[in-house]
RNA sequence: CGGGGCGUGGCGCAGCUUGGUAGCGCGGGUGCUUUGGGAGCACUAGGUCGCAGGUUCGAAUCCUGUCGCCCCGACCA
């Protein structure tokens, strides 16, 4: 390709939407225009890049043994319905595009593919002896995330490759998921990307074992929590951990304490001289079921920890058996507007009755009531009292007259001691998620009744697994990774090109003919090469080439008379001279090193 | 959904307080000069000031509404 027909469009000023580094370079190196909020058009440039990724991911996908389709985007409403997701995935926090078409029939833009995979293995897959199938799609999804933002990490139309597996049995299941463990850890290796994998939240999902792959980058939207060792690795929304040890309270009798206007942890610490792990932090959320039902929820937790709202959603979730459409705090709006005159938030106790329900205008009248492990080694306690401007000392938990579900909905963070070794501790660090691999068992095949005759003779659900990776994402977060001032520097596997050969004076006939025979050699060779011809100055051609981040830049320029060029490497800054063969050599020697 | 900010030529911005001929830099075009790190000079094209209403002799500027975009929050009592 020539640089005079590639719709080369570079900016020096970049549009003030953009505010991560990558997002600007992508904008900047012309790799990506904005149509609408949250919504990109890939520029060629960006469009070479992405079939890179793609050819990667095919090729690792392939030799696994998987198949390649292509699933439709528009999908019905009612196999959505039978999985139970229509209403959270188009209500509430809803994700899911849906629309009506002119017979009033409903449709949704499809977010993700489990339904549709599911309904077709199951009308076309009928026996064990049919089994595994490990089939994957690389296409455009839509979600109307309701903050789209940072270019294409997070926008509302991506490419992402999805791949759903279905199984005779669990232990099979297993087989393919650390087959798909590996593939991954094999094309995020391929992309030149530094990564994690970690354990996760299987989140609307669903499913058993589930680990996200993170692209590390201080600009990532995910927490990492990571031991020293390397042993274990999850995301914040799913880490466990062991907490320090409470400052225990010694005290036999309760008492009541005046705590006027105290109603942060921090508050009573600093005027009564208490330690955070000596009080019973109690929160109230409320819950909006797919039902539209609203249920209170009462929870304690000790006051030096606090409240992991993945963890508790996915609690409450199984215990009413049902989607939470939305989980928050109650609000002093909230109390008001339910007519609950006797729940003063800030002071309230683990003990507060149910009483204080029984006039609100739509919640259920009974609290759900959690206690998260963090209390169970704590004996006397401070605590509200349920009246405004006291609090309470407690003897212990047992005294209450109430048993709340104790689980485990504590947020884990940096500096708490490791599960698997008490020595270690977890540190802290952002990621990018890119890549996700589920268990999700037979939740889908359940719901919508796919089945398979195992060699007994009786019907089963298929057991399935799904795995999905970020391809636009993973574009944009090897830029976040691999950049400079001048600009992107792109791993030679995924760049747009793999070398660009700049004519320094386009007027000087032996700098433009040595460039041309090079650029000859280099594509015969299958290099994949990119010719500067433009009638532009060199330092206008520098500044484009670094900016775009081709990893080798060649130049015919003061040399090119005696036959030589210069050789020069993106990453490593070195620029070595040579003639038209030697660099011939060179750039073959080394991407037949990179790609066997 | 809540809070804040911004909509002026392709991009980055000024002008708005105090109403009166729409400006600057970059980018585009033409010409000359220049030619190894986003060149110089000259000329030139390009704008219903997001949109709709209102106030006024007169609105980019003031008022109302509306649409779009960006940022923060939706987190602990």
């Amino acid at each position: 390709m020539r640089v005079s027909r590639l719709m080369l469009i570079t900016l020096r000023d970049v549009p003030a939407e953009a505010d991560i580094i990558s997002h600007q370079l992508l904008i900047k190196g012309g790799f990506i225009r904005r149509l609408t909020g949250g919504i990109y058009a890939y520029m060629p440039l960006l469009w070479k890049v992405l079939k890179k990724i793609t050819l990667i991911v095919e090729k690792e996908l392939d030799s696994k043994g998987c198949l390649q389709s292509l699933l439709p985007q528009l999908q019905p409403s009612d196999i959505w319905e039978k999985s139970g997701r229509w209403k959270s995935y188009t209500e509430g926090e809803g994700i899911m595009f849906s629309l009506k078409d002119r017979q009033g029939k409903e449709l949704g833009l499809g977010p993700t593919h489990e339904e549709v995979i599911t309904q077709i293995i199951s009308e076309t897959i009928h026996s064990y002896k049919q089994l595994p199938i490990n089939i994957f799609q690389i296409q455009t999804k839509f979600r109307d995330e309701i903050r789209p933002r940072f270019g294409l990490m997070r926008s509302r139309e991506f490419i992402m490759k999805d791949g759903y597996s279905f199984h005779a049995n669990e232990s099979d299941l297993e087989l393919t998921y650390s087959d798909m463990k590996d593939a991954y850890e094999k094309i995020f290796t391929k992309c030149g990307l530094d990564f994690v994998g970690v354990d996760a939240d299987s989140g609307a999902i669903g499913g058993a074992a589930s680990q996200e792959f993170m692209v590390t980058a201080a600009s990532g939207e995910d927490l990492i929590l990571k031991s020293s060792d390397g042993k274990y690795g999850a995301n914040q929304e799913k880490a466990v951990s062991i907490i320090e040890e409470a400052k225990l309270l010694d005290i036999d009798k309760s008492y009541t304490i005046d705590t006027p206007d105290q109603k942060t942890i921090e508050d009573l610490c600093n005027c009564n001289n208490f330690h955070p792990s000596q009080i019973v932090k109690v929160l109230i959320y409320i819950a909006t079921t797919e039902d539209n039902e609203k249920q209170p929820i009462i929870i304690s937790i000790r006051g030096d920890q606090e409240v992991n709202e993945i963890k508790l959603s996915n609690q409450i979730s199984n215990q009413l058996n049902k989607t939470i459409l939305e989980i928050r705090p109650v609000s002093n709006e909230d109390i008001k507007e339910q007519g609950i005159t006797n729940m003063p938030l800030g002071f309230i106790g683990p003990d507060i009755s149910d009483n204080v329900l029984t006039k609100t205008k739509s919640w259920e009248k009974k609290f759900i009531r959690l206690a998260d492990k963090s209390i169970k080694s704590i004996k006397s306690f401070i605590g509200g009292s349920n009246i405004k401007d006291k609090h309470k000392v407690f003897i212990n938990f047992e005294s209450i007259n109430i048993s709340p579900l104790i689980c485990d909905i504590r947020k884990a963070k940096a500096g708490d001691r490791c599960v698997h070794d008490i020595n270690q501790t977890l540190d802290e660090c952002r990621g990018i998620e890119i890549g996700h691999i589920f268990q999700l068992g037979t939740k889908y095949s359940k719901s919508l009744n796919a089945t398979f005759t195992n060699p007994s003779g009786t019907e089963e659900p298929f057991w399935m697994g799904c795995y999905g990776i970020g391809i636009s994402r993973l574009a944009q977060a090897a830029v976040e990774q691999n950049h400079d001032d001048l600009g992107i520097i792109w791993p030679v596997s995924i760049a747009p090109f793999e070398v660009i050969i700049i004519i320094a004076n386009i007027k000087n006939t032996s700098q433009k003919n040595l460039a041309e025979a090079i650029y000859n050699d280099l594509l015969k060779n299958g290099i994949d090469a990119l010719l500067d011809d433009r009638d532009e100055r060199a330092g206008l051609k520098f500044k484009d080439a670094d900016l775009i981040g081709i990893p080798w830049r060649i130049v015919a320029g003061r040399e090119a008379n005696i036959g030589v060029v210069e050789l020069h490497n993106r990453r490593t800054k070195q620029t070595l001279s040579m003639d038209q063969k030697s660099v011939l050599t060179k750039l073959s020697e080394e991407f037949n090193s990179k790609n066997p």
